[in-house]
RNA sequence: GGGGAGAUACCCAAGCGGCCAAAGGGGGCAGACUGUAAAUCUGCUGGCAAUGCCUUCACAGGUUCGAAUCCUGUUCUCCCCA
């Protein structure tokens, strides 16, 4: 992705608009559009913090939504300050968690914190973001400043929270240190001085505590931007690395394609404003082809250039179009590597071959597969689970739809 | 602090001494159909070269020919009272 564009000075008004896209809500609009507003007359670029959550390394395109608006942000000539949440992290965010959730070790956070800047630096320009960690204040927060935090809020507010509001009623566990987390986010609001802050729907109430906390200090309030939660590819629930329901930015062009390609059609409207630059009408039209299908090619097209490249996504589109629609083999397959010296009068049990292949987790798996018809050599069905297949190399093993593998005697 | 209820496979949930590798649903996987969409139908869903054997019903012991089921202790959770 290209670095910031030098600001193209927008007037107040046209940044709102543009920055208007795919939101779900601006607390307030009115505030937005007047901080907005003393920017340009001042020249001081608004400070619009994100934080992130450093528990999970990979990020995902359920991320994207939010680090995109930040980019929007940063293109319009405004400051990004990213908070790592090292501290939080060791609380673990309960929001739409429906369970406590694990404590991670600092140093996994180091790790995941690192790896996670490396992954966002092809959505938000890195070079000028302000990168500081939330361990930085609260690690010498003392007990008594904690108490007079945790004296801004209520019981009952804190109850208000989706979430918590959902455990409680299921009676379900809430532990006490969760209670601590909206207000260490507010906090970090506090101390970076945000003019704006962006999260997702999930993050609408600790955003809002950010709000009330530099009320209660006298400064002007953050205005708080929310974006809708990405579905992920079971059409239902939030994409999130736990459901399996997500697509890596770091995936292999050919695996984001296809995953791209599974998800849901109403979903696409919503992945074409989310996730790509394509102005409205352009992928409207897009929208409105014969055959669902095209668009959603086009979508995928769209999603793999952004971050990979033009090249790849049609080198993805091509493949998915040979293996998928007209059932032919892979262009590129991983290598199964077996030993000559396994080979029994030069076959192998076709559980095994499947097996070690990584086709299935164990051989129990591996039996079920076959016994299900789903695996074929050389587009020769094996329905039997004793069978000994002979082997002369370059054989390809078909496991299900996807799982390919050519066989090389070694 | 006192009293009560509970912990079952990826998730929810039945089971209440042998017929339990454990009903049902969800999810997932596979097959058919297809656009790697949706819907639908069918099968599978602990491990093991496997008409059998092994490990699993929070954890550790115990009773019994036999325990997910009964007893004791431990850990954790929820509810009511204080």
């Amino acid at each position: 992705m290209p670095k910031s564009n030098a600001a193209p000075a927008l007037s107040p008004k046209e940044q709102l608009e543009v920055l208007r896209r795919g939101v779900f809500e601006i607390a307030s609009e009115e505030e937005l559009l007047s901080k907005l507003t003393a920017s340009a007359a001042s020249g001081r670029p608004l400070r619009v913090k994100l934080g992130v959550d450093p528990t999970s390394p990979d990020i995902h395109l359920g991320h994207t939504v939010v680090l995109r608006k930040l980019r929007q942000f940063q293109d319009l000539g405004h400051q990004g300050v990213l908070i790592i949440g090292d501290y939080t992290a060791l609380v673990g965010d309960p929001s739409g968690a429906n369970k406590t959730r694990p404590i991670l070790t600092e140093d996994q956070v180091n790790a995941n914190a690192q790896t996670y800047l490396d992954q966002i630096s092809g959505i938000v320009d890195t070079s000028s973001l302000e990168i500081v960690r939330n361990g930085d204040w609260f690690r010498d927060l003392t007990f008594k400043g904690v108490l007079e935090l945790a004296a801004s809020m209520t019981v009952a507010r804190m109850m208000e929270r989706d979430d918590f509001a959902k455990r409680w009623a299921a009676h379900q566990p809430i532990s006490m240190h969760e209670l601590l987390y909206p207000l260490m986010q507010g906090y970090d609001s506090l101390m970076v001085r945000a003019d704006v802050e962006l999260g997702g729907t999930d993050q609408t109430f600790n955003l809002l505590v950010g709000r009330q906390l530099q009320r209660d200090k006298n400064l002007s309030p953050q205005v708080t931007l929310t974006m809708p939660i990405l579905v992920g590819l079971d059409g239902k629930d939030k994409m999130s690395k736990s459901k399996g329901n997500y697509i890596g930015v770091s995936e292999a062009p050919g695996d984001m394609f296809g995953k791209v390609m599974s998800i849901a059609d109403e979903l696409m409207e919503n992945y074409f404003q989310l996730l790509t630059d394509m102005p409205e009408p352009d992928y409207r039209k897009i929208l409105s082809a014969a055959n669902p299908r095209d668009a959603k090619v086009a979508l995928a097209r769209t999603i793999v250039a952004a971050y990979h490249s033009e090249t790849a996504a049609s080198a993805a589109a091509e493949e998915f179009d040979r293996v998928f629609s007209r059932h032919q083999l892979p262009e590129d397959m991983p290598d199964i590597d077996v030993k000559r010296a396994s080979l029994e009068n030069g076959a192998v049990w076709i559980i095994t071959l499947i097996a070690e292949a990584g086709f299935a987790a164990t051989n129990s798996d591996a039996r079920r597969l076959v016994a299900q018809g789903a695996v074929t050599i050389d587009d020769n069905r094996i329905e039997d689970v004793a069978a000994k297949v002979p082997l002369t190399g370059g054989e390809v093993l078909k496991v299900g739809k996807r799982r390919f593998g050519r066989i090389r005697l070694v």
